[in-house]
DNA sequence: CGTATTGTTGAGTGAGATCAAAACCAGTGG
DNA sequence: CCACTGGTTTTGATCTCACTCAACAATACG
């Protein structure tokens, strides 16, 4: 995903829907989908995106020829893994607001990290539907969480842009702890390991 | 995991804990915590365990001369994520009947692709404060639900021993779909593809 | 301007939580 | 052999957070 947002998501068969994921720039998707046979989650779109697309037969080239991307998807996967891990303990065992301020602040973070948030400012072009079945909760209480979290004052709402005035705040209150986002890119052990084994492949395709 | 029961789990501050999943004979554990440089859950046993382990310098080597074993390893742990989201859909959008009946049926069929279920019975190593925390439920409403289930004759309870009456109607109540465990082996594909590409690899460690 | 979609608020309800207390079931140690 | 302990299961009573239902406002749209 180069630019815009989507959302990935899992549905019952009467309706109900569960938003596993949000996939923000920066983030691989539907990548491993080419290992299985059948889909087990939808894809749907929430702006006009841009997406560079790696052809599904080349990704066992890719393992063959270029080891050290493969260890980078792999890599990317497991983290994948740790924020959907990380929103089941959320819908589990955390509390509305919890879930809430828990979920903005992740996003904060997350687009942060891509250049996408200028001072706890942010544009969320998602609706209170997708908010609540990201949450495991009704749009109605969704609404009334997010009117709780403005009136104490941690956001401020216009339109689309959310403001976070105060992160520090709002992290303690949705118990944030950014370590499951593993901000802290490849670690140097990886890049040692990979530059020392014997290698025949060039740069990345 | 070679042989035994074992919970990864998430914990928050005050105590409040999410069971993430559960670790099977047959299962990968912690493959790509390498790859991090901290762990953000933990693991717990629940049955004392037999473990093959890897070494963890070895993952680097592994991608660089065995691509074959990588790919399977990359597939296992996509497998592991579909498992997760699945859950994340039953704790976020099923009901605690729902969510109970769905577990119960996802543990027999996982037990059954290793041998371990019998004609829908199978042995459940834990305690109801743990499938609690699994489902995101209260130990007190498991206790009912899973009375529930028994008092509709879907299932019997003798200790740790559970057997499966009706596996038709109790997937039925847990609106449980096998497509997510993704039941056939790596696709015939990735096989292919694997051996056509060049390859300098032998057999795998 | 109608029509849809989304957001907002009020009122009443209910699924599941919490609190409390028994009953049960290994150990385990006297 | 029995009392004692700690963990687990079970059941009852009460409470509450979040859901449902319903109506209306706001915004977007063709």
């Amino acid at each position: 995903m180069r630019d815009g947002w989507a959302i990935r998501h899992k549905a019952l068969p009467d309706g109900r829907r569960q938003v596993v994921n949000f996939v923000l720039p920066g983030d691989i998707i539907g990548f491993y989908c080419n290992l299985f046979e059948t889909a087990d989650h939808g894809v749907t779109t929430l702006t006009s995106v841009e997406v560079a697309s790696f052809a599904p037969d080349r990704i066992f080239e890719l393992f063959k020829r270029f080891p050290r991307l493969a260890a980078a998807l792999a890599w990317s996967g497991a983290k994948e893994e740790a924020i959907i891990a990380e929103r089941l303990l959320s819908v589990g065992r955390r509390t509305a607001l919890e879930r809430t301020a828990h979920l903005i602040v992740e996003l904060l973070k997350r687009l942060s990290l891509v250049g996408l948030a200028d001072g706890g400012r942010f544009i969320l072009p998602v609706t209170q539907e997708i908010l609540a079945d990201a949450l495991g909760l009704s749009i109605v209480h969704i609404n009334r969480t997010l009117r709780r979290l403005r009136d104490i004052g941690l956001i401020e709402v216009a339109g689309q842009q959310i403001t976070v005035n105060d992160d520090k705040q709002l992290s303690s209150v949705g118990q944030f702890d950014e370590l499951y986002l593993h901000l802290i890119r490849a670690p140097k052990r990886l890049e040692h390991a990979l530059d020392q084994a014997p290698d025949r492949s060039r740069a990345m395709p």
